[in-house]
DNA sequence: TAGGCGATGCTCT
DNA sequence: GAGCATCGCCTAG
């Protein structure tokens, strides 16, 4: 996931972003949305890899998981934070600022940049469709922690990023 | 940069 | 009724 490319496309135009910090959330895991099973609310979760899980957080925010094992396995991967690319206007409109380290810095933040919303849970993410993720380009180098803001299974090292990034959301401390 | 806090809508117990 | 895979605004240092 880290180094690919993010795309959702709207009516009023294309948002793009790099993926630059992301979180694991395993079969088994019991920080996962799918620790207690299939409910509605997580059925994307089981729907087969590189679907879109969409959920809200706190009553404020969106946060978007690409779905990672085969049908009926409930597990995801959080996308915590891009680098943005093309649409940045668009994304500075969504988001009411112009600085651009803080666009997509964060899964809430990202949503919003995006327009990344319930319409698109449990979308694909193939080529050609309004949410599209492309494989990354080149080798990257990736650091890794313990993951932001869980309580239950807090010390499991299952947060990765891309070293040197000015993108990655969180205290500097946790991305050395 | 770090820490405190309120807003807000779910799900689960 | 508690607890969140958060954010923005504020204060202190």
């Amino acid at each position: 996931m880290l180094g690919a490319t993010l795309r959702h496309t709207t009516p009023a135009g294309a948002a793009a972003g790099r993926i630059v910090e992301v979180e694991a959330y395993p079969p088994g895991d019991p920080a996962s949305h799918a620790y207690n099973g299939l409910r509605v609310r997580n059925a994307s979760m089981f729907l087969g890899p590189l679907r879109a899980y969409v959920y809200r957080i706190y009553g404020t925010s969106w946060c978007f998981n690409v779905t990672s094992e085969p049908e009926g396995v409930g597990a995801a991967v959080l996308i915590r934070a891009l680098e943005p690319l093309d649409g940045i206007a668009l994304m500075e409109a969504r988001r009411g600022t112009s600085v651009l380290r803080d666009l997509c810095r964060g899964p809430g933040r990202l949503c919003t940049a995006l327009a990344i919303d319930a319409s698109v849970d449990g979308a694909g993410l193939a080529s050609g469709g309004p949410l599209e993720l492309e494989p990354a380009a080149g080798p990257v180098r990736v650091g890794l922690s313990a993951r932001i803001g869980i309580t239950k299974a807090a010390d499991r090292r299952l947060r990765f990023y891309l070293r040197g990034s000015p993108y990655l959301s969180g205290p500097r401390s946790l991305s050395p």
